[in-house]
DNA sequence: ACATTTCCGTTGTTTTTACAACAAAAAGAT
DNA sequence: ATCTTTTTGTTGTAAAAACAACGGAAATGT
């Protein structure tokens, strides 16, 4: 508990209890049975075919959803990272269970809510919990438009513009012509769906050509 | 007016209203400012960059989800049909225009809400208010969810396994091993990110070599 | 019934990708 | 600092896809 009092401020902050004092959200958090744990690099939090029915904020550490396809082929769906949310929709969707798994990518500290308990308990009654449905309404609204990104991304042509794309979106993000990745070349070649060495390759081309500049993690575009 | 009356049953009993009783849907139809459009064929009910306020629900016909990649290419997201919502996850992200377009495939009627304007209104006084965002919630979660399973889908290696893949998940929202599908040839290759030619070549191989039949729209899984 | 348009399957060619194998570089461990 | 392990870049080859072009089938309109 005392843990939980370390992350309060981060967790005051976080876009899932917006717009609630100090009180309420105190009450929320006893409520929902609030505690945060740590994860190990590499460890499972979610594993497909699981029922869901916690809310889990990420904390710190970052969080790959990934899903093996029958024949051993990765598919990185999204990274997770501090102050997202994991599986929410799972967790909106009675009787539904996990398609993906969330694994760590680096030891990461999760609070967890234990939604189900607190919802059946207090039905819709308490305001915390509307308050709270129109925080996570609007959560889900945003990794919605992130996942028809992501559809973007992935449905490009070639190698290389499956890349170009993902940088403008990642520029974008970051208001500059410059950003750091979080991908090391395997995950991006997972996410985007590509080959790793073949992506490796276009990347070195782009370079070449004029079109980026990169080192490591760093990218800078060009054009 | 009598158009909504004509609809009304169907209405009720989509999942946007679910558990409301006639008062409050009819409280809730009047504060949003119903009211039921007919679009024709290849209208555009949504366009890319359109701010929406909306809430949209399709009492009839069909709707596809498309965005244009910068070279022409068409990219279907997804098909939306009867009791389907419209561009949901634009009206809970606020401040954030439309990404994609929506087109309808076939003459089709909507029933539109005036969203933002009874929310401002009413605030978040009005109980039928609480009820609709709950059910919001989780139809968001459905549709976080098939998005994820279209990722999955166009993430395979080859054109066969998108197929199959596809198909897979067809069957067993059908519950059966034959399936009528929606798309026309061109549509389901959009949405599957493939040339239409080589999906076709790969549709009669599948055929020849016993994985599948098939007739026009008509899908049978075999193996 | 006929003409017109749209849709679908087939084939050959070119482009792109995946895959495998390896070398270089970087990171981590002792 | 040295050794080990992991990550990244490079190349050649085989497989797969995109593309273009076309003919036939089906649907639509008149």
């Amino acid at each position: 508990m005392e843990r939980l009092e370390k992350y309060y401020n981060q967790i005051k902050n976080s876009p899932v209890f917006f717009g609630m004092n100090d009180e309420e959200l105190r009450g929320l958090l006893e409520c929902f049975n609030a505690r945060v744990r740590k994860y190990e690099k590499e460890e499972m939090i979610i594993r497909q075919g699981d029922m869901i029915s916690n809310i889990y904020l990420i904390l710190d550490g970052a969080v790959n959803i990934e899903k093996d396809s029958y024949w051993g082929r990765r598919i990185i769906i999204s990274r997770l990272e501090k102050n997202d949310n994991l599986a929410l929709s799972f967790v909106g969707s009675k009787d539904v269970e996990s398609s993906v798994d969330a694994i760590t990518v680096e030891d990461t500290l999760v609070l967890i809510l234990g939604y189900e308990k607190c919802t059946s308990m207090c039905q819709n009654a308490c305001v915390r919990h509307k308050v709270l449905i129109n925080n996570l309404f609007q959560i889900l609204s945003k990794e919605n438009i992130e996942l028809i990104q992501k559809i973007e991304n992935v449905s490009q042509k070639t190698i290389r513009d499956k890349l170009m794309t993902y940088f403008s979106n990642e520029a974008q993000k970051n208001h500059s012509n410059t950003f750091t990745i979080n991908f090391n070349r395997q995950d991006l070649a997972d996410y985007l769906n590509v080959d790793r060495s073949a992506m490796s390759f276009e990347l070195s081309k782009l370079q070449k050509e004029g079109y980026i500049k990169y080192d490591k993690n760093h990218f800078e575009l060009l054009s």
